[in-house]
DNA sequence: ATCCAGGGTGGAG
DNA sequence: CTCCACCCTGGA
Protein backbone atom coordinates (compact mmCIF):
# COMPACT_ATOMS: atom_id res chain seq x y z
CA UNK A 1 0.00 0.00 0.00
CA UNK A 2 1.54 3.58 -1.26
CA UNK A 3 0.40 7.05 0.48
CA UNK A 4 -0.98 7.96 -3.04
CA UNK A 5 -2.43 4.34 -3.70
CA UNK A 6 -4.61 4.83 -0.55
CA UNK A 7 -5.05 8.61 -0.91
CA UNK A 8 -6.61 8.20 -4.29
CA UNK A 9 -8.39 5.24 -3.15
CA UNK A 10 -10.11 7.24 -0.40
CA UNK A 11 -10.24 10.54 -2.09
CA UNK A 12 -10.26 9.67 -5.65
CA UNK A 13 -14.01 9.52 -6.58
CA UNK A 14 -14.91 6.19 -5.69
CA UNK A 15 -15.79 7.03 -1.93
CA UNK A 16 -17.19 10.66 -0.45
CA UNK A 17 -16.78 9.54 2.99
CA UNK A 18 -13.42 9.99 3.42
CA UNK A 19 -11.56 13.65 4.61
CA UNK A 20 -7.83 13.81 4.98
CA UNK A 21 -6.89 15.05 8.39
CA UNK A 22 -3.36 15.31 8.24
CA UNK A 23 -0.65 14.38 5.57
CA UNK A 24 -0.91 10.50 6.29
CA UNK A 25 -4.45 9.99 7.93
CA UNK A 26 -7.75 9.74 6.94
CA UNK A 27 -11.23 9.55 8.94
CA UNK A 28 -14.10 8.62 6.93
CA UNK A 29 -17.71 7.75 7.99
CA UNK A 30 -18.70 3.79 7.25
CA UNK A 31 -22.28 2.84 8.42
CA UNK A 32 -22.44 4.92 11.83
CA UNK A 33 -18.89 3.85 12.41
CA UNK A 34 -16.12 6.34 12.64
CA UNK A 35 -12.94 5.03 11.15
CA UNK A 36 -9.73 6.88 11.36
CA UNK A 37 -6.71 5.32 8.81
CA UNK A 38 -3.22 6.13 8.98
CA UNK A 39 -0.09 5.34 7.06
CA UNK A 40 3.61 5.78 8.33
CA UNK A 41 6.02 4.17 6.36
CA UNK A 42 3.73 1.85 4.38
CA UNK A 43 2.10 0.25 7.56
CA UNK A 44 -1.85 1.40 8.02
CA UNK A 45 -3.01 1.55 11.42
CA UNK A 46 -6.60 2.28 12.19
CA UNK A 47 -8.57 3.10 15.40
CA UNK A 48 -12.35 3.57 15.76
CA UNK A 49 -14.79 5.41 17.24
CA UNK A 50 -16.22 3.99 20.96
CA UNK A 51 -20.08 4.32 20.08
CA UNK A 52 -20.09 2.71 17.21
CA UNK A 53 -17.01 0.22 16.66
CA UNK A 54 -16.13 -0.72 13.64
CA UNK A 55 -14.79 -4.26 13.49
CA UNK A 56 -10.94 -5.46 12.34
CA UNK A 57 -12.59 -7.96 10.50
CA UNK A 58 -14.99 -5.97 8.59
CA UNK A 59 -12.69 -3.08 7.86
CA UNK A 60 -10.64 -5.94 6.12
CA UNK A 61 -13.50 -6.42 4.22
CA UNK A 62 -14.07 -3.17 3.73
CA UNK A 63 -10.34 -1.87 2.32
CA UNK A 64 -10.58 -5.39 0.46
CA UNK A 65 -7.03 -6.65 2.24
CA UNK A 66 -7.43 -10.00 1.58
CA UNK A 67 -5.18 -12.14 -0.92
CA UNK A 68 -8.00 -11.79 -3.64
CA UNK A 69 -6.89 -8.16 -4.41
CA UNK A 70 -3.51 -9.16 -5.27
CA UNK A 71 -4.93 -12.05 -7.17
CA UNK A 72 -6.72 -9.17 -9.01
CA UNK A 73 -4.17 -6.79 -10.03
CA UNK A 74 -2.36 -9.98 -11.78
CA UNK A 75 -4.95 -10.63 -13.76
CA UNK A 76 -5.21 -7.29 -14.98
CA UNK A 77 -3.57 -7.24 -18.72
CA UNK A 78 -0.38 -5.04 -17.48
CA UNK A 79 2.21 -6.96 -19.01
CA UNK A 80 0.64 -6.11 -22.79
CA UNK A 81 -0.73 -2.94 -21.93
CA UNK A 82 1.43 -0.07 -21.82
CA UNK A 83 -1.29 2.51 -20.76
CA UNK A 84 -2.80 0.73 -17.95
CA UNK A 85 0.56 -0.92 -16.85
CA UNK A 86 1.86 3.64 -16.34
CA UNK A 87 -1.26 4.43 -14.26
CA UNK A 88 -0.85 0.66 -11.83
CA UNK A 89 3.46 1.53 -11.39
CA UNK A 90 1.93 5.10 -10.56
CA UNK A 91 -0.10 4.00 -7.76
CA UNK A 92 0.32 0.79 -6.02
CA UNK A 93 -2.39 -0.22 -3.93
CA UNK A 94 -5.16 1.22 -5.73
CA UNK A 95 -7.90 -0.34 -4.80
CA UNK A 96 -11.89 -0.77 -4.77
CA UNK A 97 -13.88 -0.27 -1.29
CA UNK A 98 -16.42 -2.27 -0.66
CA UNK A 99 -18.53 0.27 0.43
CA UNK A 100 -22.43 0.09 1.71
CA UNK A 101 -24.77 0.03 -1.31
CA UNK A 102 -27.34 2.46 -0.19
CA UNK A 103 -24.87 5.25 0.50
CA UNK A 104 -23.17 4.72 -2.51
CA UNK A 105 -26.23 4.49 -4.92
CA UNK A 106 -27.37 7.93 -3.20
CA UNK A 107 -23.57 9.25 -4.14
CA UNK A 108 -23.75 8.50 -7.67
CA UNK A 109 -27.28 9.42 -7.99
CA UNK A 110 -25.99 12.95 -7.16
CA UNK A 111 -22.72 12.91 -9.19
CA UNK A 112 -24.03 13.87 -13.00
CA UNK A 113 -22.34 16.67 -13.74
CA UNK A 114 -20.93 17.65 -10.71
CA UNK A 115 -17.34 17.25 -9.84
CA UNK A 116 -15.93 15.44 -6.91
CA UNK A 117 -15.75 18.20 -4.18
CA UNK A 118 -19.28 19.48 -5.20
CA UNK A 119 -20.73 15.49 -4.87
CA UNK A 120 -19.06 15.36 -1.14
CA UNK A 121 -20.79 18.58 -0.27
CA UNK A 122 -24.29 17.54 -1.33
CA UNK A 123 -23.86 14.17 0.74
CA UNK A 124 -22.98 15.76 3.61
CA UNK A 125 -25.70 18.38 3.76
CA UNK A 126 -28.11 15.40 3.60
CA UNK A 127 -26.10 13.58 6.11
CA UNK A 128 -26.09 16.84 8.54
CA UNK A 129 -29.80 17.68 8.22
CA UNK A 130 -31.33 14.11 8.73
CA UNK A 131 -28.65 12.07 9.45
CA UNK A 132 -27.43 10.90 13.35
CA UNK A 133 -24.83 12.88 14.51
CA UNK A 134 -21.76 11.11 15.13
CA UNK A 135 -18.54 13.36 15.87
CA UNK A 136 -18.06 17.15 16.07
CA UNK A 137 -19.05 17.42 12.22
CA UNK A 138 -19.89 14.34 11.17
CA UNK A 139 -22.79 12.54 10.69
CA UNK A 140 -24.54 9.52 9.75
CA UNK A 141 -26.19 8.52 6.38
CA UNK A 142 -29.42 9.21 7.19
CA UNK A 143 -30.59 5.85 5.19
CA UNK A 144 -33.38 5.37 2.10
CA UNK A 145 -36.34 4.72 4.62
CA UNK A 146 -35.89 8.53 5.79
CA UNK A 147 -34.96 10.19 2.68
CA UNK A 148 -38.69 8.89 1.44
CA UNK A 149 -40.30 11.21 4.06
CA UNK A 150 -38.54 14.21 2.83
CA UNK A 151 -40.23 16.04 0.16
CA UNK A 152 -38.30 17.16 -3.11
CA UNK A 153 -38.45 20.59 -2.99
CA UNK A 154 -36.50 20.52 0.61
CA UNK A 155 -34.15 17.90 -0.84
CA UNK A 156 -33.45 20.71 -3.80
CA UNK A 157 -32.60 23.34 -0.90
CA UNK A 158 -29.28 20.97 -0.50
CA UNK A 159 -27.79 22.34 -3.87
CA UNK A 160 -28.90 19.17 -5.49
CA UNK A 161 -31.23 20.76 -8.57
CA UNK A 162 -32.65 18.44 -11.09
CA UNK A 163 -31.09 15.71 -8.80
CA UNK A 164 -33.73 16.26 -6.03
CA UNK A 165 -36.13 14.73 -8.40
CA UNK A 166 -34.41 11.44 -8.88
CA UNK A 167 -33.52 11.05 -5.03
CA UNK A 168 -37.36 11.04 -4.14
CA UNK A 169 -38.24 9.06 -6.85
CA UNK A 170 -35.77 6.13 -5.77
CA UNK A 171 -36.51 6.43 -2.38
CA UNK A 172 -40.12 6.12 -3.18
CA UNK A 173 -39.30 2.87 -4.96
CA UNK A 174 -37.36 1.71 -2.02
CA UNK A 175 -40.24 2.14 0.06
CA UNK A 176 -42.75 -0.10 -2.04
CA UNK A 177 -39.57 -2.38 -2.20
CA UNK A 178 -37.58 -2.70 1.05
CA UNK A 179 -35.94 -5.81 -0.10
CA UNK A 180 -34.40 -4.34 -3.53
CA UNK A 181 -31.30 -2.96 -2.52
CA UNK A 182 -30.71 -6.69 -0.77
CA UNK A 183 -31.57 -8.44 -3.87
CA UNK A 184 -29.35 -6.04 -6.46
CA UNK A 185 -26.33 -6.97 -3.78
CA UNK A 186 -26.89 -10.68 -3.98
CA UNK A 187 -28.46 -11.00 -7.59
CA UNK A 188 -25.81 -11.81 -10.54
CA UNK A 189 -24.61 -8.63 -12.25
CA UNK A 190 -27.36 -8.79 -15.68
CA UNK A 191 -30.30 -9.05 -13.29
CA UNK A 192 -29.08 -6.40 -10.36
CA UNK A 193 -28.16 -3.96 -13.26
CA UNK A 194 -31.43 -4.28 -14.45
CA UNK A 195 -32.91 -3.50 -11.36
CA UNK A 196 -31.00 -0.90 -10.88
CA UNK A 197 -31.52 0.67 -14.73
CA UNK A 198 -35.34 0.74 -13.19
CA UNK A 199 -34.52 3.30 -10.78
CA UNK A 200 -34.78 7.28 -11.81
CA UNK A 201 -31.93 8.71 -12.44
CA UNK A 202 -29.80 5.63 -12.66
CA UNK A 203 -28.36 5.30 -16.31
CA UNK A 204 -25.64 2.88 -17.01
CA UNK A 205 -23.58 4.73 -16.03
CA UNK A 206 -24.33 4.92 -12.62
CA UNK A 207 -25.70 1.42 -12.08
CA UNK A 208 -22.35 0.20 -12.82
CA UNK A 209 -20.86 2.85 -9.93
CA UNK A 210 -23.21 1.03 -7.25
CA UNK A 211 -22.41 -2.31 -8.66
CA UNK A 212 -18.39 -1.63 -8.87
CA UNK A 213 -18.27 0.53 -5.55
CA UNK A 214 -21.30 -0.85 -3.44
CA UNK A 215 -21.67 -4.53 -4.44
CA UNK A 216 -17.99 -5.67 -5.34
CA UNK A 217 -18.78 -6.62 -8.60
CA UNK A 218 -14.83 -5.85 -10.05
CA UNK A 219 -16.25 -6.92 -13.37
CA UNK A 220 -18.58 -3.91 -13.63
CA UNK A 221 -17.10 -1.37 -16.02
CA UNK A 222 -18.33 2.89 -15.34
CA UNK A 223 -17.80 4.67 -18.27
CA UNK A 224 -17.84 7.86 -17.73
CA UNK A 225 -16.14 11.15 -19.44
CA UNK A 226 -12.75 10.70 -18.01
CA UNK A 227 -12.75 6.58 -19.11
CA UNK A 228 -14.19 7.53 -22.40
CA UNK A 229 -11.40 10.33 -23.07
CA UNK A 230 -8.73 7.37 -21.95
CA UNK A 231 -9.97 5.08 -24.35
CA UNK A 232 -10.15 7.91 -27.52
CA UNK A 233 -6.81 9.41 -26.43
CA UNK A 234 -4.72 6.04 -25.59
CA UNK A 235 -6.45 3.29 -27.37
CA UNK A 236 -7.93 4.32 -30.25
CA UNK A 237 -11.59 3.89 -29.93
CA UNK A 238 -12.90 7.76 -31.21
CA UNK A 239 -16.14 7.55 -32.19
CA UNK A 240 -16.94 4.57 -30.79
CA UNK A 241 -20.25 4.14 -29.05
CA UNK A 242 -20.51 3.48 -25.06
CA UNK A 243 -21.64 0.37 -25.73
CA UNK A 244 -18.92 -0.81 -28.11
CA UNK A 245 -16.70 0.63 -25.42
CA UNK A 246 -17.96 -1.56 -22.87
CA UNK A 247 -17.73 -4.26 -25.03
CA UNK A 248 -13.97 -3.25 -25.43
CA UNK A 249 -13.55 -3.61 -21.64
CA UNK A 250 -14.81 -6.91 -20.88
CA UNK A 251 -12.62 -8.25 -23.74
CA UNK A 252 -9.59 -6.50 -23.04
CA UNK A 253 -9.25 -5.77 -19.17
CA UNK A 254 -11.08 -9.16 -18.25
CA UNK A 255 -13.03 -9.93 -15.32
CA UNK A 256 -11.94 -7.45 -13.03
CA UNK A 257 -12.25 -4.88 -15.45
CA UNK A 258 -13.69 -2.27 -13.13
CA UNK A 259 -10.37 -2.33 -11.12
CA UNK A 260 -8.30 -1.27 -14.29
CA UNK A 261 -11.10 1.54 -14.96
CA UNK A 262 -10.03 2.45 -11.64
CA UNK A 263 -6.45 2.64 -12.05
CA UNK A 264 -6.97 4.64 -15.70
CA UNK A 265 -10.04 6.56 -13.89
CA UNK A 266 -7.22 8.13 -11.68
CA UNK A 267 -4.34 8.28 -13.95
CA UNK A 268 -6.32 10.40 -16.33
CA UNK A 269 -7.25 12.36 -13.32
CA UNK A 270 -4.25 12.62 -12.18
CA UNK A 271 -2.65 13.84 -15.67
CA UNK A 272 -0.38 10.75 -15.92
CA UNK A 273 -0.35 10.73 -19.49
CA UNK A 274 0.68 14.20 -20.03
CA UNK A 275 3.80 14.04 -22.25
CA UNK A 276 6.84 15.48 -20.21
C1' DA B 1 -20.82 40.72 -16.11
C1' DT B 2 -21.94 36.66 -18.88
C1' DC B 3 -20.56 32.13 -20.08
C1' DC B 4 -19.49 27.46 -19.35
C1' DA B 5 -18.74 22.98 -17.66
C1' DG B 6 -18.91 19.89 -13.70
C1' DG B 7 -18.01 10.97 -12.73
C1' DG B 8 -25.33 11.67 -16.68
C1' DT B 9 -30.14 10.74 -17.52
C1' DG B 10 -34.58 10.78 -19.93
C1' DG B 11 -37.19 11.94 -23.69
C1' DA B 12 -37.82 13.12 -28.41
C1' DG B 13 -36.72 13.04 -33.29
C1' DC C 1 -27.96 6.74 -32.35
C1' DT C 2 -27.77 11.99 -31.59
C1' DC C 3 -29.39 16.16 -29.47
C1' DC C 4 -30.57 18.83 -25.53
C1' DA C 5 -32.97 20.39 -21.29
C1' DC C 6 -32.44 19.59 -16.58
C1' DC C 7 -30.67 22.84 -11.46
C1' DC C 8 -27.08 25.09 -9.41
C1' DT C 9 -22.55 26.72 -8.34
C1' DG C 10 -17.90 28.31 -8.86
C1' DG C 11 -14.29 29.84 -11.77
C1' DA C 12 -12.69 31.93 -16.24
Amino acid sequence: MSHIGLEETLLGGQSFSWTATTESSWKGVIGKSVVELRLTKDRLTWRTGKKHPFAEKKLRNYLWLDPSFAEAVDSLPWRSDPVLDRCMKALPGLRILRQPMDEVLLVFLLSSVKSIPQIKEMKELVARKYGEPLELDLWSFPGWERLAEIPEAELRDLKMGYRAKYVHGVARQIAINPSMLREVVEQPYEEAKAKLLGLPGVGPKVADCCLLFGASRTNAFPIDTWISKTLEMHYGLGGWSNNQQAHFAFKHYGKHAGLAQQFLFSGERLGLHEKA
